[in-house]
Order: C-alpha cells, then structure tokens, then sequence
DNA sequence: TCTTGATCTTCCAGTGACTGGAATGTCTAA
DNA sequence: TTAGACATTCCAGTCACTGGAAGATCAAGA
C-alpha cells in the first residue's frame, strides 16, 4: 500500500505519515522502485497514532502507548496510568481556560465597545 | 534599567524580554556599553505584554493591543473585538478539552488496571 | 511511443514563542 | 586584583508538523 492509500485509510496527511517513519513510530517496508509500503498492521499503527493524538497524547505518550499496543503482556495498570494523568492534565488545563474566561469575559463586560477611546480593557492590561 | 531589574520589574526572563526587541514588540535604548536601557515607559509596555500574554493573547494579537495602547484615540470598540473573539476561541478550546475529558474518563473507567493485559482503552484506540 | 498529470521521493526551511548554551565583555565589591 | 554576577551576541533546539522545490516513477490516453 502506498503513502496515499495509507494517508486515506488513516485520515493522516503523507507528511504527517512520513514524520512519523522519521521518528521511528512505524516504520514501513520498502517497495522495488523505493516507495513506502505499508502493511495492515502498519496502517493499524497509523490508526492508532491518529485516535490517540485526537484525544491529546503527545507524540512521546503515543510512543509509550504503542509499544503497550505492541506488548500482548502488558498490565492495563500501565496503560491505565498514562490515561489519568493525561486525564488530570487535561483538567487543569480546563481550569486554567476557564480562570481565563471568567477574567477576560468580566473585562469585555466592562468596556462599553464603542468609538470612545475610554477602554477598561487596555486599563487592565495596563495595570492601572 | 538593565535588563535583569526590567527583568524583576515584569515577571518575564531576560531571554523572554530580548526575543521582544527581536519581534520588535519593545525596543529599548542602549547604554554607552551596550547594554540596554530600559526606561520606565519601556517596563509599562512590558508589563502589558506579561499581562495579555498571560490571558492568552498570542504575540500577533499582542502587537494589536500595544498599537491600540499607543493610540490614545483608539476607540474601545477596537479593543473589545480582539477581546470578544479571543473570548470565543477559548470557549471553543474548553468545549473541545471538555470532549476529550469525558472520552477518556469513560475509558479510564472501563479499565480495570490491573496485572492483567486485557484494556480497553489499547482497544478503543487500536479501534476495536 | 509519447505525453500528461498524479503520485512518489528526498531535502531544506519555516511555524510560535520561547529556551539553552557557548564564548566573550563589563561592572561591582572585597 | 580578582571573583562572580551580570551583560552581550549568535547558534541551535523545542514540538509536531507543514510548505515547497527538484526530481523520479507510474498509469492512462492520444
């Protein structure tokens, strides 16, 4: 299977497919005339890659993932641990978004928005 | 002012405050060694840039906000666009973590964790 | 057979917003 | 005088791709 058969199987862009051979995380065997040729298992791979960096692992985390994926004797507390430490990480960074929110939604509340230059944004901002 | 106390004065690494010159975000004077001479209206813009970084403002929207800082005839309705859809965006950001959050919880929690190799989250990744 | 166009290859450079480190120069206090 | 704290510039690295150039290969049609 070609690069482009595989980016379609996947929903992976080919560069995104040829990085991920650069940093070793599946690495396909070569055709005759030099093209890439993925198997099933390294469309598989690819998939995996593609769900996992979709719910917000880092691509060292999917590194760790897959060589879980790959080891049919791994505890599911490994791969269990990574997930809720990513889940507490994605907490806090909902908590920091929404400390955020709360402060900008207040500022923009207060500036009426209009053509006067009077802006309590820029005051803020300003740390008047 | 040196760079380290403009440094203490704003919160922002020495490294930090030269990438700003470097972007052209402040440039400050130089002394007669060559070090650079930050002056009290110099801190102000840094301190603004700390404080709009911080609320998440990119550097490009920062370089709008300094503009608008600079003008005094600005109109606050300028100033509260940029901050409306700053607004929105992470609004979109705390929906989309929030997707991610309750997919991972759901797995974490079909997941035993234990010594056994049986998970479901390898699975629901490998799209099983 | 020739050509066209899609697809493939490698390699280099850029993104954003810094950050680290090396080599070197200047200032300050004991 | 000297130590060490601070300053300078410049180059390279981070993360996870992405864009583009230059050139090879393939499949289909005239």
């Amino acid at each position: 299977m070609n690069i482009g058969d595989a980016a379609r199987a996947t929903g992976l862009p080919p560069k995104t497919i040829r990085y991920y051979e650069d940093i070793a995380l599946v690495e396909p065997a070569r055709a005759a005339n030099g093209y890439r040729d993925y198997s099933a298992g390294d469309v598989h791979r690819l998939r995996f890659l593609q769900r996992a960096r979709g719910l917000g692992f880092s691509v060292a985390e999917c590194r760790s993932l897959l060589s879980l994926y790959d080891d049919d004797h791994r505890a599911s507390g490994d791969v269990k641990e990574i997930a809720l430490s990513k889940l507490a990480e994605i907490d806090r960074k909902i908590e920091e978004l929404r400390g955020l929110r709360d402060t900008l939604s207040t500022l923009a509340e207060s500036c009426h928005g209009d053509q006067r230059p009077d802006c309590p944004i820029i005051k803020d901002l300003a740390g008047e």
